[in-house]
DNA sequence: CAGAGTTTAATTGGATCCAATAAAGTAGCT
DNA sequence: AGCTACTTTATTGGATCCAATTAAACTCTG
């Protein structure tokens, strides 16, 4: 069937154009290219994608479900402005779920074990990079890995939603090469419990992680905004 | 402006065309008229609804994202078929976020607790009624107004997905008139827990309250589906 | 007769088009 | 001169239309 697909389409590649625009979106937000409480024109913003309104609008949609746009009745769509202690917020329900995860979770074997330490090995060489989004992006995909080791999928699956719904917040955050050599010398560590099996030592570690990245966020504390 | 409006249109009221469509959709399922697995065919689907194609494929994709529906490209929309245990994890993810909101509640004052006891009283009047509907939705409206007391807005957002997600799997449940009025009475104890702002009590009845409706969920138990 | 290949039909995905609404700017009135 | 009401314009929301893809049915061959 893909034989006769490269002599028929004008354009060959069509990867799911409401997928592309959803990256770019959230990229431009999460990039400040966007910036909160700013309208989204949706014809300008489809011909910058180079997508139709039709996907935009659909993706548009999705977005303003998770969060990370509000919609306005006959308005549009803006950038959603979000109060810096939802961070905190986000940060608590992740503590709660991932420790769930961890109580849940099946002992990785050896490949699996090899993958994370690979994994954490290409975040170690982005360390000096000038570009951060590699390092975030690995270093999500490290620990939702290590999470996917829990049989719990759904929780999982939220989880997954918070994290991209994190770094909203966390944007230019994360620049200093130190800290990030730490997180992967912690992440080293963190593989370590897996291999020795050790669940507690794997709540310790993973605890000593959550504060130490939470050094250097905004209003780490939670609980305090009042009308 | 609204003097034309008469006239003009054939149809007067356009109450957010894609809103009502989703309210429709969600209720089709929850009532089993879709059954798990089941396609969604846009054209009639749209007829049925007396919308078009457009608003209702916004309301596909926003199920789609909120986990009730699957989407596979080029195939169509198909109503998720959610394993038993999923509720579980539901239930285990609430549990942990609504005792945070319990946490950081801010003690209601006497027009609150009005409002909460006439909430609750509505409920007992449709105890003994035929249809089960107004039941979940005045229960989910009771919870929800009391987890409102806490500041945490974003955490109280995830648990009102939750609870959405939730009422797939309930669906013919608590259909027992027994059931129904003991968890009146138990929102009768919450409320005076909350009366007396006793922090710690509210824990426990709330626990309890859990454990009480758990009776007669399918798998209650977390955690035993093995690949 | 069975299986594979091909054709055909139907459904989805994307684009363009039209109407309805809201915001902004202008003119008129107090 | 300032405020209000109206007009105008631009943007969103919804409908129809066309293309692309998939799934099914039919046919042809081994």
């Amino acid at each position: 069937m893909e034989a006769t697909a490269l002599v028929t389409s004008p354009r060959a590649r069509k990867p799911k154009s409401v997928e592309m625009a959803l990256q770019q979106i959230r990229a431009k937000i999460v990039s400040g290219e966007l910036l909160p409480g700013e309208q989204i024109r949706q014809q300008e913003m489809a011909e910058e994608l180079g997508v139709s309104r039709m996907p935009l609008r659909e993706a548009l949609n999705v977005l303003a479900e998770q969060g990370l746009l509000m919609h306005r009745a006959n308005a549009g769509y803006f950038v959603a402005k979000r109060a810096p202690n939802e961070l905190a917020q986000i940060r608590r329900i992740l503590q709660l779920l991932e420790n769930e995860l961890f109580d849940s979770i099946e002992w990785p074997d050896a490949a699996y074990l090899r993958e994370l330490r690979e994994l954490n090995a290409q975040m170690r060489y982005c360390v000096g990079a000038e570009d951060w989004s590699p390092i975030v992006r690995l270093n999500r995909e490290f620990h939702l890995k290590i999470f996917s080791l829990s049989p719990h999928k759904l929780i999982l699956e939220e989880v997954r939603r918070l994290w991209s719904l994190a770094d909203l917040f966390i944007s230019t955050k994360m620049a200093d090469s130190q800290a990030r050599l730490r997180t992967v010398e912690e992440h080293e560590a963190l593989i370590d419990c897996l291999a020795a099996q050790d669940r507690a030592k794997c709540f310790e570690t993973m605890e000593f992680h959550r504060t130490s990245t939470a050094k250097g966020l905004p209003n780490a504390t939670i609980g305090i905004d009042r009308p």
